[in-house]
RNA sequence: GCUGGCGUAGCUCAGCUGGUAGAGCAACGGUUUCGUAAACCGUAGGUCGUCGGUUCAAAUCCGACCGCUAGCUCCA
């Protein structure tokens, strides 16, 4: 057996004796946190015994920032040891952007104890603990955890399959069972916060104890910490439910939780939103109906939504009756379907709704608008021909296109197909999904495949956005649904003057509605384009000499479908702008003296302040060029 | 729903270990009539989330409830 390794070091072939270890080896780069050896992320301490190249991990790789994270959770839950010696461990890994660990705990911590914890993590890291893998056998690992009392571990433990590698970390008195890899040493850690405690259920069973869950994010220096926690800050101060009562555009109360109060400008918001997809779909042969809101039992039970979502409706007793609030339309748009013989050629028949909907959530689970009982749709259902289908579906997903590209959110697809629990024909499923598939290539679309995770009635797509700040939202979904229309007897016409079955496609391009105005305000952080803006002008008269001149021009701008407003208050024009400027209010029209004079607006815009004086009458027809909806 | 945290004027927040509330901004009144991000003076505004308990005395301590919040769970 050869006792030299050879080491590809940055494209050179180096040899060392073998079992060497990358911490040992010349010229390491001094930030590295843990090392890329052959496609596995490994300890720098860990013995080489394989030829093969490396690569220096340090922070700023994302599978070394894990690491770094990892470890930062054990430093972690050493110093929580070290507080609650009765503490017991049970889980901690790295996320994206910090780390947590569960812990069960004697009594629950305060504020006050995560800056204790946080100076004890500082001095284990000021200790500059080694940090050790060791291998141990299932008996060895049981005993090591059974002498700590850490009876979760010891849960683990019973999981690993045998023959696995059972490891475990070691930095001075405290060992963690954990796959690894690791820092070498704790010094490493420059500097942590710990950030919030929250409770999670031992293996995220609601039956099982509840753990304290710590989480904390760390960084090799204070500076780097710092530029993170700005950038929390940041984005806290984007969040809809702080910029939505900001701007006054929307407010909860707590005699309605989970309902929305749409202020004024708000509500233009939401109506300029309806009205985009509304004129979308009109051009796409798409009908608008209202179908009732409360349906009796019978209904929903026939839908099948008694068995499968009868606990997250609002139902009503009344005169020894039954009656359920509408989660969703589609049994409304099915009756009125089935209220006339359909003909062949009168599918597809496309039914819209932007009707109120509510569904009882959790009363844990609301989330500004992201999660409300009570809501509205952009909601469509299609009664069309088995023929019909892949036609319908490409209409769908370029009218989804349209929208998505309006608000400059790109896209990801995601194909459910058939789970377990389906209903109906397998070879309708097969060929359903075959259709799916092939319009996803007509159209060109990237997508990925979840296997399995359908709903029961009919394969589906859902795609998420990827807004501004660069997160996934599920927005829109795309089902076909073979089931309803069987449930419910829908039928028409054909050619031969036989009853046939039409398939149900139901489809939402921006879901909720309330839940997609909290997203674009995250994703423009309340600067909304000029064509959304709730208030697209504010003119700002420089004295009250100015007033009606103001007032004629206000008028004719909302004469021409500009959403404009007078200033008119006792105030300084900077302190008007200002404001204007607070609000995001696109575009603000100084008239002065001057303008009065001249016919002019002196025009600034939110983005690039002061444009100067513009003539009068042509600047209306500008604005009303730039303010049009992207229809196209 | 479960576990933690939070709840003081419209908003942001102060109010130490109990001695019945305070600032800035906003609002309102007046003065000022002003050219691209905050003029000046004054006034008013709160049963401290709700209910109950401890106490001579509760925003402050305790309990229950409501709401919000971080998570867990759920999600046709």
């Amino acid at each position: 057996m050869e006792q030299e390794v050879q080491i590809d070091l940055e494209g050179e072939i180096r040899r060392f004796p073998r079992g060497v270890r990358a911490v040992d080896l010349p010229d390491r780069d001094p930030e590295a946190v843990a090392a890329w050896i052959d496609g596995q992320v490994v300890d720098l301490k860990r013995p080489i015994t394989k030829d093969g190249a490396l690569q220096w991990l340090t922070f700023d790789d994302s599978s070394g920032r894990l690491v770094f994270r990892h470890s930062s959770a054990h430093l972690l839950a050493q110093a929580v040891k070290r507080l609650w010696p009765e503490a017991k461990l049970g889980t901690g890994p790295a996320l994206d952007d910090g780390f947590y660990y569960d812990i069960w705990l004697p009594s629950p911590l305060s504020e006050a104890d995560l800056a204790r914890i946080e100076a004890e993590m500082r001095r284990i890291a000021a200790e500059n603990l080694s940090i050790e893998r060791l291998e141990l056998t299932r008996e060895e690992a049981n005993q090591i955890f059974s002498e700590r009392g850490e009876e979760f571990k010891l849960q683990i433990v019973e999981r690993i399959p045998d023959g696995a590698v059972i490891s475990a970390y070691r930095q001075g008195d405290f060992v963690d069972l954990c796959a690894g890899p690791h820092l070498p040493a704790t010094g490493l850690i420059g500097a942590v916060k710990l950030t919030n405690v929250s409770g999670a259920y031992w293996r995220g069973d609601e039956k099982n104890p509840m753990m304290t869950r710590i989480y904390g994010t760390s960084f090799p220096t204070e500076d780097a910490l710092n530029q993170h926690l700005e950038r929390v800050e940041e984005a806290k101060q984007r969040d809809h439910r702080k910029l939505g009562p900001q701007l006054d555009l929307f407010s909860f109360k707590e005699e309605a939780p989970g309902f929305t109060f749409w202020h004024p400008k708000g509500y233009q918001l939401y109506r300029t939103l309806e009205e985009f997809s509304r004129r979308l779909q009109q051009e796409r042969g798409y009908q608008e109906v209202s179908t009732p809101w409360i349906y009796r039992a019978g209904l929903w039970q026939r839908s099948g939504h008694w068995d499968h979502y009868r606990d997250n409706m609002f139902l009503v007793e009344r005169e020894d009756e039954v009656l359920g609030v509408k989660p969703m339309n589609c049994p409304g748009h099915a009756l009125l379907f089935k209220g006339d013989i359909r003909s062949y050629r009168d599918l597809p028949m496309r039914l819209a709704e932007y009707g109120p909907l509510s569904r009882f959530e959790r009363s844990g689970t609301l989330h500004g608008l992201l999660r409300v009982r009570g809501f509205h749709q952009d909601d469509a259902h299609l009664f069309v021909r088995e023929d019909q289908i892949n036609q319908e579906m490409f209409g769908v997903l370029d009218l989804m296109d349209v929208v998505y590209r309006a608000f400059g959110l790109p896209y990801e697809v995601v194909f459910s197909t058939r789970p377990d629990d389906y209903m109906g024909d397998l070879a309708l499923w097969d060929k359903a999904e075959a259709e799916l598939e092939q319009v996803l290539r007509d159209r060109g679309l990237k997508y990925q495949i979840n296997p399995k995770d359908g709903a029961f009635y009919g394969p589906k797509l859902d795609i998420a956005a990827i807004d501004s700040l660069g997160r996934r939202w599920q927005l829109a979904t795309i089902q076909l649904d073979f089931q309803l229309p069987e449930n419910l007897d829908l039928h028409y016409v054909d050619s031969e003057g036989q009853l046939r079955r039409p398939v149900m496609i139901h489809r939402a391009i921006m879901g909720s509605l309330e839940r997609f105005i909290g997203i674009l305000v995250e994703h423009y952080g309340g600067a909304f384009p000029l064509w959304l803006a709730p208030v697209q002008a504010r003119i700002i008269p420089i004295t009250d000499q100015q007033t009606s001149y103001a007032e004629e021009i206000r008028r004719k701008l909302i004469r021409h479908g500009i959403r404009a407003e007078v200033d008119s208050r006792n105030q300084k024009m900077g302190y008007k702008i200002r404001e204007a400027q607070l609000e995001k209010i696109p575009r603000m029209l100084v008239v002065g003296g001057r303008d009065q004079e001249n016919h002019t607006v002196s025009v600034r815009t939110r983005e690039q302040g002061d444009l100067g004086a513009k003539p009068w009458p042509d600047y209306l027809h500008q604005l009303v060029e730039e303010a049009e909806m992207p229809l196209a």
